[in-house]
DNA sequence: CATGCTCCTG
DNA sequence: CAGGAGCATG
């Protein structure tokens, strides 16, 4: 789900999940889910942005996340251990957009300020798509909904 | 006071 | 990932 989702709110987990008896304790739990989902999401992102500024790297058109890059195999690994089913175009244009803006803001010096970051965040998180229907509860395998 | 998020650890 | 601290919102 995080392919299609970063900040999923609450309420559309459990619209997902319906076979699942929600309470605080399994909702704070999902909600921290995918938060952990987004720090190694964002820890990857900055490690190859200032890994491509080393290199010389200049375009931002050269920082593109496409499925055969370093980049994208580590998330897939990730995210999709079990390859078990295509990884979204859109979530390739979110990360190249989230590559770049590292690239970017590190390039600017930005990151000097402590929360360089929070802008980014504010960015991806506007990103958000929509949950394929295949998967909702019953019906969907669980090796698709594990991540 | 309840949520949700980040940051830091283990 | 899970736990917990600390901060922001409402």
């Amino acid at each position: 789900m995080f392919f299609f989702t970063r900040y999923p709110s609450s309420t559309l987990l459990k619209t997902y999940f319906l076979d699942v008896q929600f309470n605080r304790c399994i909702t704070s739990q999902l909600i921290k889910w995918f938060s952990n989902f987004r720090e190694f999401y964002y820890i990857q992102m900055e490690k190859f942005a200032r890994q491509a500024i080393l290199e010389g790297v200049t375009d931002c058109k050269d920082l593109m996340v496409s499925r055969n890059s370093e980049l994208f195999r580590a998330l897939n690994m990730h995210y999709n251990k079990g390859n078990d089913f295509e990884v979204p175009d859109r979530f390739l244009e979110v990360a190249s957009l989230t590559l770049q803006e590292f690239f970017s803001a590190v390039k600017a010096g930005k990151d000097s300020d402590p929360s360089w970051k929070k802008p980014i965040y504010k960015i991806i998180s506007k990103l958000d798509s929509d949950i394929p229907e295949v998967f909702k509860s019953s019906s969907c395998p669980q090796e698709l909904l594990q991540s």
